[in-house]
DNA sequence: ACCTGAACACCGTTCAAGT
DNA sequence: ACCTGAACACCGTTCAAGT
């Protein structure tokens, strides 16, 4: 591999493509510097440990420049934000489980939020129900990638029915009578879609209009 | 430490207890043998891999014998049993790790699902609405687990106003202007009840009553 | 100033050998 | 049958030394 000269965000940069490819569990600070042309040790000189790489990680992985401004009802525009930011993360996987690992230290990464928190107050909301409103559909989108089989939809269902094929109808009697359902319902773009229209009907109740 | 006679069961216990105790990444299959004065490979006589012993611990974290029958409206139900799940996430933070990292392939732990289903048939919804209006609870309750900050309400609070008043009100206007109302969301008790009570209207407006 | 090999204290797991 | 030490191929990071 080329030795280019090194920055913290070329090796961030690296760091992020190396986890794209391989997976979180792939990035190491030997592998990485590896890839680099690098002795390990070197990365040490632009990180104090490989906490401060993931931070820079994540940073590196949100280069949005500008925000942009988003016409039409604020329902449609928390739909589009919603979507892409899922999509977005779908991409990148390993984000998801950095930030369930550590917290948010640095700025940047707010543009999802900022368009979100525009359409909440533009429904209505005051800042304070924005705010929480916000927070509620963000933890919803990263749950929903976090926790939803990334395996394809056929093999997750298969899976979600086998499970329900072990319960006992009489101590399950709910979960028992509807394995189809329940597997349709494991993931997938439907459910998304389903869990985000049940959100924004939730908030359109707390909006004044 | 006594050597008691080894089972896959008591082997998951141990490895819950230090898990709990220490946290997920404290675990290894040497300081887990070491813990119950047995050599490392003993291990591997009851599981194939650490992979397998993680499967056992989520079991051996469910040992709900029985499903209660719970009374009351289908409402109050259901907020009972998301914050009893919630509870019982944040005082075993690994099982929400694990979940994240591997998916189940075993039976149990489906009593919580078992009950907010049953609530929600209750409420009117179809058989296709209540497995997808569970699975949106679920996501909720999981991903507020593992991406809402552990630490104090306080200590959470400084960190995300600290982190907002890096933003330009220019690019940021919705954001710069709510400091302490994210602040208020970002964790704690008030949030999770706000998000549940806004999912239950949108479950409300689904309902047949 | 910048880089890095050796070393330390860890991992999961295979293999061959002990009882 | 049941258990396990040694070994292999890895980790993150400290330290001292190289240029």
């Amino acid at each position: 591999m080329v030795t280019k000269t090194l920055t913290r965000e070329s090796i961030a940069a690296a760091a992020l493509e190396l986890v794209d490819r391989d997976g979180l569990e792939a990035l190491s600070m030997r592998r990485l510097a590896d890839e680099l042309g690098v002795g390990t040790m070197t990365l040490y000189g632009y990180f104090r440990s490989k906490t401060e790489l993931l931070e820079a990680l994540m940073d590196s992985a949100v280069t949005v420049p500008e925000v942009p401004t988003l016409e039409g009802h604020w329902r449609e525009r928390l739909v589009l934000v919603a979507r892409g930011l899922r999509a977005y993360l779908e991409s990148h996987p390993a984000l998801v489980q950095i930030r369930a690992q550590q917290r948010l230290t640095r700025p940047r990464q707010f543009v999802a939020t900022e368009l979100m928190t525009r359409a909440l107050l533009d429904a209505g909301l005051s800042r304070e129900e924005a705010a929480r409103a916000f927070r509620v559909v963000f933890t919803y989108v990263f749950g929903f990638v976090a926790f939803s089989p990334t395996t394809t939809a056929d093999v997750a269902r298969r899976e979600v029915r086998s499970a329900l094929a072990g319960l006992d109808p009489a101590t399950y009697p709910a979960l028992a009578s509807m394995p189809d359902e329940a597997a349709a319902a494991a993931a997938g773009d439907e459910q998304f879609e389903y869990g985000l229209e049940l959100m924004l009907d939730g908030i359109e109740v707390r909006a004044a209009h």
